[in-house]
DNA sequence: TAGATAAGTTAGACACGTCTAACTTTTTGA
DNA sequence: TCAAAAAGTTAGACGTGTCTAACTTATCTA
């Protein structure tokens, strides 16, 4: 995080925000760090059904770099957020509600992905950044990064 | 999250990306949120030294949206961190490796920011999606920001 | 100067997401 | 068919970041 050519010192200078504009900046982050784990699994298991016919908890703590019982718990939470349908010991499916969380999440990912690599950015890179960004961009800001990816076609 | 023209299934063939692969990038994510609170305060305890000379709970708990325990309690991290100076009931300073932390967050905030609206999203909207996506670019992904707000100059 | 007000801290609670240890259940293969 | 192996769950713990309630300390103002 050092690149900038000269050495002078950042200047800190406050933002045009007011307070309470910071706050919701804040707020939003907030927001959407409560929604990532459900975001992230969907889209896993919609990926692992896809491949295989059934999303196990053991592919899906290899693929998060998690333990089993990690999964299992969050498993349960999104059993009743209405997410997923699964009984104990059986393989994990997606309610229409979590196959529709899935999709978009999974469209999401990809206009990310794609708009990183569009800039010159290397594919392993555009999708371990794209991990983490994608939770946080706004619906325009998707939309300015399908137009850009658009024009530089 | 439906701006797609047509209402096709979204496509869930796996990406290229081996199970160790995507694994890597959720600990990416992991890592970046450990560091999230620390970057955010210091950023903001650094911007509010700049305005008034110091920064008070008071005010970092305004700008962030948080109660004042909230902020006593992650001060009290960010001593224990070596990345601030702070007696009880005194204002709030930055160590020198606070300080260096604010200044590689601003920057990299105002490369993030300067990106968003250099695609044509709006302030108020760069600034609150910038919240969340600088914690998650990488030193290669902030250079092709940099790259590509140079080149539409 | 002393009371009121504002700010700050502490205690305890909560939810989330992680882990290890120990256990249960399912699957595999001899 | 039964033991071994693999997978899955439960219990309990931990750290993080949030809250409310209650308290302490600093600042302000009459």
């Amino acid at each position: 995080m050092s690149s900038g050519a000269s050495q002078t010192r950042e200047d800190f200078t406050p933002d045009s925000r007011d307070p309470e504009a910071q706050a919701d900046g804040f707020a939003h982050v907030r927001n959407a760090h409560e929604s990532e784990m459900a975001e992230d699994y969907v889209e896993l298991i919609a990926e692992l059904i896809e491949a295989h016919g059934e999303a196990r908890p053991v592919d899906i703590a290899e693929r998060l770099g998690v333990k089993a019982p990690t999964v299992t718990k969050n498993i349960s939470r999104l059993k009743v957020a209405g997410l997923v349908r699964r009984e104990k010991y059986r393989s994990i499916f997606l309610t229409d509600r979590g196959q529709a969380l899935a999709e978009a999440c999974r469209r999401r990912h990809r206009i990310v992905v794609a708009f990183l690599q569009s800039l010159g950015i290397d594919e392993v890179t555009a999708e371990r950044d794209a991990e983490g960004i994608e939770h946080h961009v706004s619906e325009a800001t998707l939309i300015a990064f399908e137009n850009h990816i658009k024009g530089s076609d």
